[in-house]
DNA sequence: AGCACGCCGACT
DNA sequence: GTCGGCGTGCTC
């Protein structure tokens, strides 16, 4: 019997109680409790009830001089987390340098109250003919001549041969009111029962499932040979757009199934899980589940759960699924490896790839990581067997590859053209349209204006809260700033020095969308960005709309290169290649070169050739070459020489951390004394670390706080985060800081 | 996160 | 003289 517990308090936020702490165990509860619990135990001065978690139990314990408590109250009959959570959890604070609290919070789901888990089972109302057939005849006799009664007696008829039928499946037959349902049950004829649903499994539907080819088929043997040795690894699919890289997810999914194990599927955003959750369920049934961030807490809670008692096999999600506690869990598909949104933003900021190799090493399962454009850091891992390798570069039917163009916007200027659309764009667009085709334009920025500057002081207009340009919205007629998204009128004078010519600059999605409407009105044109997609079924309208060619030329920034497939696709433009490509950050080559192999992926997926207008300042990139050539392989290796010379991922790590508060004396003041302690331990340590900054951040202010940022790069990850944990604990313990926050990202993936 | 302790300014 | 400002420190 355990005497005594250690239990981590759960906070809200990070704090320095983040540590366990031990406690008595009654002997009237020591029999019941277990790790993985939570539980309610007094905390501080005046023994406010605390929800805590028990993560380990202990016969005895070491005499520290504290008079321990008591543990109050066992919130949960059941652990609510198991031991490879917990490990998992453990992970997660070591791995990202995060709290436990924050740790625990991101794997549970959310909305967890200090009440047990939903459990309740779900029930439904059977609706049943009474047994009793006379009486149920001599209503019938009784009322056969009237007219009324005929839908009643329909109902009575399918009743008698639908015995197993609930209320709601009935009620959506067209032959079923509910007032005949009312009448039969108040005259004794039917009974309304409620039934708890018992769980099973549809059938896997096999005829559902396309033959495959060479390739497609060596990936999914190559997977159920994974799976059948029982053995971890991570597979990098490396597939271009078109070539059926779900289709091999399905067939992987159906070998893991039959072998009794279950699989997590995660897309990089809600927008896409519709489609590709059509496409398992025609093949899983019930078996599949979706989870979704606008489900309620109740319904992630009851997913929860369904995933722990082993009643769904399949998960779809974005990168929070990646928590979802499926019973004996072999593989996670992770769709788009690429893409950063798998990289979370909020504490813990850690990377749904690295949870999921974590979840597989555990469970002896796989992870497939499917892409057309890998990051850098998956190519160089399966160029160095760390991963393996599979390709499918096959288009599926008769796709074939588009045709490029490059179009030097510097000799469009020249020329006298100053639109946003060069000669050989509009010429390829109206030829794409003519020719009953449909058109995908790319333009990474919203608004109608993205700059106002005065032509007198060149003042340009920022966010009063943000270090940002304000963008003018034509149709709301205002500025808006994109980051903290506070809007003011536009102004009739200069702000700065009073004169009446202001200038409104910089081409966004709106702005082109009224321009395309002018000459290509007819066609039917639609713009897809965040400002269009605010609805509930935003994304789906408009995608719909281009799907049944009502809408033939569609404008758009990222969100629309990616994943979807549209056969009558012809021509892709992208407006303005450029605006990736001179961020500052070692990344941005990478990101550009996904967004225009995306991009190009979208053109000519059914049998019509496709083509690509791509539109640069400077057609003599790296990275425009590339495209042009279609040498991904140089690109790869290119970009990875680069990032070894100049010492960056995936060659090192890196610590980034953010000050930001409201007083920038202040900010600056903390950020130079925490880099001091930076530089005094690097130099003192036998490892070396390169202390970068501090610098003021990219985007210097947002909603009135000032950033300033302070990078450690090191080679080894486990030394660079002992000593990035090492200086801030020490760093808390000598200096107080107040008015600032500090927070900080392994590996981060955008610094702005 | 709470909550108490504690050491300085404007009030009855 | 005291009330209360919130900076500082502790919580098994």
């Amino acid at each position: 019997m355990p005497c005594y517990a250690q239990i981590i308090i759960q906070f809200a936020t990070v704090n320095e109680i983040d540590r366990p702490f031990t406690y008595e165990v009654a002997p009237e509860i020591s029999s019941r409790i277990q790790v993985g619990q939570r539980v309610k135990v007094p905390f501080g001065r005046y023994n406010h009830l605390q929800l805590g978690y028990v993560v380990k139990l202990m016969n005895e314990v070491q005499e520290t001089g504290y008079r321990l408590k008591k543990v109050a109250v066992l919130i949960d009959e059941k652990p609510i987390l198991d031991n490879k959570q917990l490990e998992l959890i453990s992970f997660i604070v070591d791995y990202y340098a995060t709290s436990y609290a924050a740790a625990i919070d991101v794997v549970l789901p959310p909305g967890l109250k200090e009440q047990p888990i939903a459990v309740e089972e779900m029930s439904e109302k059977k609706v049943r003919l009474v047994e009793d057939r006379i009486k149920l005849k001599a209503y019938c006799n009784a009322n056969a001549h009237k007219q009324i009664f005929a839908k009643q007696k329909w109902l009575i008829d399918y009743l008698r041969e639908h015995t197993d039928i609930n209320q709601k499946e009935l009620l959506a037959l067209p032959e079923v009111s509910a007032s005949s349902l009312k009448t039969l049950e108040k005259n004794g004829c039917i009974y309304i029962e409620e039934e708890k649903v018992v769980y099973r499994p549809d059938p896997i539907c096999e005829m559902r499932f396309k033959t495959l080819n060479d390739q497609q088929e060596q990936a999914v043997q190559y997977l159920k040979a994974l799976n059948e040795a029982n053995v971890y690894r991570t597979i990098l699919l490396e597939g271009v757009t078109g070539s059926g890289k779900t289709e091999v997810f399905l067939h992987a999914i159906r070998e893991v199934l039959m072998h009794g194990g279950t699989a997590l599927v995660l897309v990089p955003e809600i927008a896409l899980t519709d489609q590709t959750l059509f496409r398992f369920k025609e093949r899983f049934g019930n078996r599949v589940a979706l989870s979704h961030s606008r489900m309620s807490a109740k319904e992630r809670q009851r997913l929860y759960m369904r995933a722990k008692n082993n009643e769904v096999s399949i998960i779809i999600g974005p990168r929070s699924a990646v928590f979802m506690p499926l019973d004996n869990l072999k593989l996670i598909v992770v769709d788009e490896a690429h893409e950063s949104s798998y990289k979370s933003e909020t504490t813990p900021k850690y990377h749904a790839i690295d949870i999921a190799k974590k979840r597989m090493m555990q469970n002896k399962g796989q992870v497939l990581l499917a892409t057309a454009t890998p990051s850098i850091e998956s190519y160089a891992a399966a160029r160095s067997g760390e991963y393996s390798l599979l390709t499918l570069n096959k288009r599926i039917g008769e796709a074939v590859l588009p045709e490029v163009d490059i179009v030097d916007m510097r000799l469009e200027i020249q020329k006298g053209n100053n639109s946003v659309l060069s000669h050989t764009l509009f010429e390829a667009i109206k030829d794409a349209l003519e020719a009953d085709g449909q058109v995908m334009l790319l333009l990474n920025r919203r608004g109608y204006s993205t700059f106002i500057n005065c032509r007198s002081c060149g003042h340009v207009i920022k966010c009063d809260h943000c270090d940002v340009s304000m963008t003018y919205h034509a149709s709301q007629q205002i500025l808006q700033c994109h980051y903290c998204g506070k809007t003011s009128d536009v102004p009739e004078v200069c702000p700065e020095c009073g004169s009446k010519y202001i200038r409104f600059m910089g081409s966004g999605t709106e702005k082109v969308e009224a321009y395309l409407k002018e000459c290509f009105g007819n066609y039917g044109v639609a713009r897809m960005d965040m400002d269009t997609t605010t609805g509930k079924e935003g994304h789906q309208k408009i995608l719909s709309a281009f799907r049944k060619k009502e809408v033939r030329l569609l404008i758009g920034t990222q969100m629309i290169a990616k994943g979807h497939d549209f056969p009558a696709v012809t021509l892709v433009g992208v407006l303005s290649a450029d605006l990736s490509l001179f961020m500052q950050d070692f990344r941005s080559n990478e990101r550009t070169y996904q967004l225009l192999t995306q991009a190009m992926g979208r053109a000519g997926r059914g049998k019509e050739k496709g083509r690509v207008v791509i539109q640069t300042y400077n057609p003599n990139h790296l990275v425009m070459e590339v495209i042009r050539n279609n040498a991904q392989e140089a690109f790869y290796e290119q970009e990875l020489a680069n990032r070894e010379m100049l010492g960056y991922p995936p060659y090192t790590h890196i610590f980034s951390i953010l000050v930001s508060g409201l007083d920038e004396g202040e900010v600056i003041r903390t950020i130079q004394l925490l880099s001091q302690y930076y530089r005094y331990y690097s130099q003192k340590g036998q490892s070396h670390f390169r202390v970068i900054g501090p610098t003021s951040a990219v985007i210097s202010k947002i909603g009135d706080e000032y950033r300033w940022r302070l990078l450690i790069v090191g080679e080894e990850r486990e030394k660079l985060l002992i000593y990035g944990k090492f200086c801030l604990e020490k760093f808390y313990n000598k200096e107080k800081v107040s008015g600032t926050k500090i927070q900080w990202d392994v590996d981060p993936l955008a610094m702005l």
